[in-house]
DNA sequence: CGGGCTCTTGACTCAGCTCAAGATTTGTGG
DNA sequence: CCACAAATCTTGAGCTGAGTCAAGAGCCCG
């Protein structure tokens, strides 16, 4: 559990004036909504769209709150957060570059959203953006298919918090951050893990020294090594995958 | 943990001839996606639509499989599920009267729908619901305002899964249960429960034993009584709610 | 009115939590 | 580039909330 530096100051999208470049080199135009307008739509998307940038730690939206502004993630990594009263956190998901943040249909958030290192945003008008979604069904269309993604991740989830080990739960969670920001396809991968120790617990359902003990059983067995703290070899995607969804030898 | 009945037969919706009345007599019209339809499109709507009855226990569909029907809950309760390979089972939500059953977009079923209790169904075929969804953009924003509202409770549920006590996760379950099926905004609610205990244990994270644990507690305190095993009767709605959102001292 | 469910309760166990040192790593300033 | 403080992470020891195992008690249906 984790008290978090939740010093909530006006919690909204600040909007700065900046606005780098044109959506045509942008680097995440593949990954995100923009890959299904043409270059006269998305010439119009970028006349309501600007740059933001959040620091480590800061908070962006917190839950509840009604907000005229939604975004694509262009770097970094945003922890998306619910808590109870008395402090208890759960992260519901991360969002990396190319991920949408932001309610698609309704005016308010479901989840506190914090930067988890430096993030930066190209940051919408929501109104705006739903003009944009009334006129052109394919982004209405692209936007529904993100959240029907999003859903089946948290169902997955659910079935880890309700029922998962310690230890599959650790591994689920690096096979998770492989298939999301690692290279495709690869039998092994070298990985970034931009979350403390805290953050992972919170999403995974446990403790802070769980994990770093799950870690650690990890890495006596061999499938997985740390360069660094924040960088992680998975030497066998394979094997964690199978304990990940729990048909090995249960522990 | 449950092993459950998943003598998975053929894993399809089966068609059975039938279709009765007209969808303007429909008892869930007002709750399910046809609320937005004008009259001369729920009568194109009607000539794509069969009913159909599960019985008490029966498999409606498997995880990943690929469907061409979908479909409206007409009565009952179904339960959608995903198992880990050693039996271990998680209720991932409950359907009821005026829900939508199936994948909205793609054709894969992202979790297993078994009937609680007898179940009548209002089928379509996905492809045409999609051709009337690519033709009234309303029945999409509905499906995909739907999916939000899916996707919202599963963040509240995950929150219960990785933070909430036993007590709490209990607690939650009815007053989720009060807000579903109940009548509105009663301070106090007499609620039909058809699932079973093990069903309540699957969709909290927990073991039979300790959701009967639970509701023992609750009963000793007053704040529920229990006029049969699949009645109850939520005496304090408020306190309940204070305990299922942890402010309370916790246990 | 009896046999098979489902549910409840009790006694004991254990996976993961809490509390408490240490060990690393990171950041900062001289 | 190094020293040193702060933060983060690891490890250990003991505790506990929920799980497991095992009787019973109710309930439902033929």
């Amino acid at each position: 559990m984790n008290m978090g530096n939740v010093a909530v100051e006006q919690g909204c999208l600040r909007v700065t004036p900046l606005s780098s470049g044109r959506c045509t080199v942008c680097g995440v135009r593949e990954a995100a909504f923009c890959a299904v307008l043409s270059p006269s739509e998305l010439q119009q998307l970028h006349a309501i769209s600007s740059h933001k940038i959040f620091e480590q730690g800061e908070l962006i939206v917190e839950e509840d709150a009604t907000v005229r502004q939604v975004a694509n993630v262009l770097g970094g990594t945003i922890k998306l957060f619910k808590l109870l009263p008395d402090g208890r956190q759960q992260i519901t998901g991360f969002l990396f570059a190319g991920d949408f943040l932001g309610p698609m249909l309704s005016g308010e958030y479901a989840t506190f959203a914090e930067a988890v290192g430096r993030v930066e945003l190209c940051v919408f008008d929501q109104d705006r953006l739903r003009e944009r979604m009334d006129a052109w069904p394919h982004l209405e269309r692209r936007l529904f298919e993100d959240a029907t993604a999003t859903l089946d991740r948290a169902l997955d989830w659910m079935l880890l918090l309700g029922r998962k080990t310690a230890g599959e739960r650790v591994a689920s969670f690096f096979v998770m951050l492989a298939d999301r920001v690692g290279p495709k396809d690869e039998p092994q991968a070298l990985i970034e893990v931009p979350m403390s120790r805290s953050d992972i617990a919170d999403y995974l359902g446990l403790t802070m020294e769980t994990v770093s003990r799950q870690i650690s059983q990890l890495k006596r067995t061999g499938l997985v090594r740390a360069p660094s703290q924040h960088m992680l070899e998975l030497t066998d995607l394979a094997a964690l995958r199978r304990i990940a969804e729990g048909s090995d030898e249960r522990r």
